[in-house]
DNA sequence: TGTACATCAGTGAACGCGCGTTCACTGATGTAC
DNA sequence: TGTACATCAGTGAACGCGCGTTCACTGATGTAC
């Protein structure tokens, strides 16, 4: 059974893919180690051998999910000039597609509240958030800290919202309102 | 142990305050028929001759929650005059005191996302969603709907964020820049 | 008005089940000779 | 280079525990006579 050093450690990362798109689907208490690793293709009792605990697996799986966020809005802001860059950004946030697929989306959206109650998550999601709002305020050069907090704001609230309305005329009133919001904020 | 009809009603009615806080504080998933029931001074098998199921408080005491939000904007936003009843709105539910009181405060922030997955309490949500959106729509008599989704959206969005940033500073930040685009908005 | 009885709110034991975690084991691999 | 052995990634049974739900029961209350 003994596998290559490269061989664990693409296992491991198939299991943080794995709980990385169930959590987001289905919630974090929603989603036992079991059907984490059944999804991975393991058996549940080889998850000790690479994560300490479930609640180090959501803070890790949490934490890259979001960096890849903040990266992806990072380069984008740093390539595209500011007025494109922010609506490059803003516009796939605010997508039906986005709404549609909390399962690959922003960690924000789909698990923001049930992260704040977890101490250790939390705390792992910090850096990413501050990346993605100065990235945010790279497409604003005037007054950028307080317009990239509140744009960020209004698109993490905006999803939310989006996601829970059952009319979806409504979910798309919230996203088309909060991209002009953003966009042409003052 | 038989109880007056009276008596009954104030017992359900203490159960879903207790389910209220509980869901809030800790996550739907996170509490169990047996916390609520016993929250409520009461043994877990009496549950179900107040309730068909957990989904079902679930969604009545989430329904009832966010009810009683719309209801207080609803009142504000109708005695008083636009500019202050906004203010009056925003200065609450941005305040470091709703932040750090989940369990009273707005479901939308505590449970958005959770509710957002479980289709009978996210159905029993959208009239009071409508409300607030009504009630914000009041304060701003130029352009009202847009200003209004995009207004909820900001606010709801830096409930969480500041519940998830680590850095009160930061937290701060949200909640302020939040305000700031509401209130000034066009 | 006083008594016998039906009602039914709430109790507590029990149901099957899945949870997070532990652990003795397995066998393919890398390493030492 | 070929062989013996130690390593350790992954297996699967087992742990105690709490979940949502059911049900026979209790006893105070409301009702019929």
């Amino acid at each position: 059974m003994r596998k290559t050093k490269e061989q664990a450690a693409a296992t491991r990362q198939r299991i943080m893919e794995a709980a990385a798109v169930l959590f987001r689907r289905h919630g974090i208490d929603a989603v036992g180690v079991d059907a984490v690793m059944q999804a991975a293709g393991l058996t549940h009792g080889g998850f000790y051998g690479h994560f300490a605990s479930k609640e180090a697996l959501v803070a890790e799986v949490s934490a890259a999910s979001l960096a890849r966020s903040a990266r992806r809005w990072d380069r984008i802001s740093q390539q595209a000039p500011p007025a494109e860059a922010l609506q490059r950004i803003v516009g796939s946030y605010l997508s039906a597609a986005h709404v549609a697929a909390p399962e690959t989306g922003c960690v924000l959206t789909a698990l923001g509240p049930e992260v704040a109650r977890r101490p250790e998550a939390r705390a792992a999601l910090s850096t990413s958030i501050r990346d993605m709002v100065q990235a945010l305020a790279r497409c604003r050069p005037d007054q950028p800290e307080p317009a990239a907090l509140a744009a960020l704001s209004t698109m993490v609230g905006a999803v939310v919202l989006a996601r829970l309305a059952d009319d979806p005329a409504l979910a798309d009133a919230f996203l088309q309102a909060a991209e002009r919001a953003v966009v042409e904020a003052p």
